[in-house]
DNA sequence: TGTTGAAGTGTTATCGTTAACAGTGCATAA
DNA sequence: TTATGCACTGTTAACGATAACACTTCAACA
């Protein structure tokens, strides 16, 4: 079917061997030989089949990414930043959208496995994506996790530090009056979930503004996650005056419940999240919001697992924890917010 | 290093062929042995080696995917639509950022062709991305286009209605008052941005406007290049009262550029774009613009080039056109403009 | 009893490339 | 002249899997 080495031997009246060193700048060939290679190449169209050099190699120089969804404005910079790393070490990134779902989750990781990449970058959909991380970690398979930690793993990590970012977020929302703060989080299944929420108490906490189990709502976080449990919020008897969402996804969502029930923010309610979203940010800078520099998680995430991949990094796993940024805009009712349009 | 097949056969005593059927659910197997190999493979954790099949069968069960990048609104609903539908087919997915960049790209083309993709999906960079498709065809590789066409190649293809959807655009802009109506577009070396173009130039016509060069705008199409050019537009004598851009990202711009000179949309200027961005499309029901089905280009493009693989599609290539929405909001000072979604 | 054939299993060669080693010349040195 | 070594090139055997074929059994039947 396609052109081989062999060919291009014939071709050039030479081995395939000689071909091959051709092929790989290896010296000891003669310049006139050399010249009628190339040319049998060129005359050929012939290209290097990797997958057979992967075979005796053992490498194929391919990473695995599995994030939940790249459409997700904070996972696509992620995907980018490992790409474009991944890339200039010669590393080709197979991506995977896991949908948060720890069946295809699991599935990815198996097809990733036997599709021998040299490494994977996983941003996991839950603690329970352990079961399938533990098993490569035992065989040295090099992993690093991103933005999720998986409890009482080992393992190579770049994460956020969660609990600052959720504190700075509600600490910003009490410095502007709001006492009665809903917080919209995902089952306690997730390390970020968990340090928001501590951030979010730790807040309250330092503010001696007493907690209430009831403000916090656990749903999946998604746009219709936020949306029901914005809802449920909204069916209260007593209302918060603001809503702290986990994420980006949450915050459309109860953005939309809220305009249902026409309510506008931050005249009838706050709302605050994780995440900034570019355009959001210039077109509607609106969101008082926690900035994550997404593309950094994915490009030292890159680079952490091709130092493990090269043996460079050591026995001792790695954990990175980027910081955050509070952006302070006008969706908390705050007198330094810039106005939606102007 | 890693178990092979060979490892499984000597610890079932069987040969390597017998553990092949089993992995491969071949029928001609004794129930007690298929058992026994079973239970090898359970016992020294045997992952096929995907790799060395590939060897055989001359299939990598890999698609290649470039767009110029995963961040973009518009492109990373077309991945994600491209990998589910790969994915459920069997096929995975090499995810590549030309960042619209000729040279990049052309060496992503060659990357994926020496790993032997068995398919390619590419959203083009301009018209000489006409180069690097061009020999691919010539061999009867399979690739599909997506998002823009390359002139006089003869290739699967799925675009939007640009004409039309420009059309409809600048209609609306008529139809609320406007005649003085700049376009930011590309260098002329895109088809959407011909296409564009020419809706832009039809709905003048339509109405009786007469069509200004100067209020035309050659741009890098991307947040900068929506900046300069506003800057530039800002800097003309007599303003235009409408500005369309010709994608997502340098609406961005224009509207940098536009509140760095104290100009508020729709007030002092009117503002449209093609592409919807979902999070701005809630939080912020605002910009008025052309919606393209972009998950449907991953997906559809995916369901052609996998025909295209397994040779069910034919000698003669698909084009297919799929049709825009406009998106009335208020960003024209139009008194028609409801919100999408209440 | 011998023949036939189906079921189950093994052997060999191969996919495209490369590592390791084995030549072949030819020039220089002894 | 013969030895020595260098430069260049070829041969063989892998990498891990499988297609194609060959070989056992053993039951069924003439």
């Amino acid at each position: 079917m396609s052109v081989t080495l062999k060919d291009v031997a014939k071709q050039a009246g030479v081995s395939a061997m000689t071909v091959s060193r051709v092929i790989n700048g290896r010296e000891g060939v003669d310049t006139e030989t050399q010249r009628r290679v190339e040319a049998a190449i060129e005359a050929l169209d012939y290209v290097p089949n990797r997958i057979a050099s992967g075979l005796i190699s053992q490498k194929t120089q391919t990473i695995g990414l599995i994030v939940p969804d790249v459409v997700n404005p904070f996972f696509s910079p992620v995907v980018r930043g490992a790409e474009a790393t991944a890339r200039k070490a010669g590393y080709r990134v197979l991506l995977c959208n896991s949908e948060g779902d720890l069946r295809l989750e699991r599935e990815y990781v198996e097809d990733l496995v036997s599709h021998r990449v040299d490494g994977l970058l996983l941003a996991p959909a839950n603690d329970r994506s352990r079961h399938c991380v533990f098993p490569l970690l035992r065989r040295n398979f090099p992993v690093v996790l991103l933005d999720r930690s998986l409890p009482d793993l080992d393992c190579d990590l770049i994460i956020s530090d969660s609990a600052s970012g959720a504190r700075k977020l509600v600490e910003h929302l009490i410095s502007v009056g709001h006492r009665n703060i809903a917080h919209l989080t995902d089952a306690d299944d997730t390390s970020t979930g968990r340090d928001r929420l501590r951030g979010y108490r730790e807040a309250l906490e330092g503010a001696g503004i007493e907690y209430h189990e009831d403000l916090v709502l656990r749903t999946t976080v998604d746009q219709i996650g936020g949306y029901r449990a914005t809802q449920q919020i909204l069916a209260h008897d007593q209302l918060p005056t603001a809503i702290f969402t986990v994420n980006n996804m949450t915050v459309v969502g109860a953005m939309q419940a809220l305009r249902e029930r026409g309510m506008s923010v931050p005249k009838d309610m706050a709302l605050v999240c994780f995440d900034d979203v570019e355009h959001l940010a210039v077109l509607s800078p609106f969101l008082t919001v926690i900035d994550q520099p997404a593309e950094t998680f994915g490009s030292l995430g890159a680079q952490l697992l091709l130092e493990r991949i090269s043996g460079k990094a050591g026995p001792r796993s790695r954990r990175i924890v980027l910081q955050t940024d509070l952006i302070i805009r006008a969706s908390c009712g705050s007198k330094t917010g810039i106005p939606r349009r102007e």
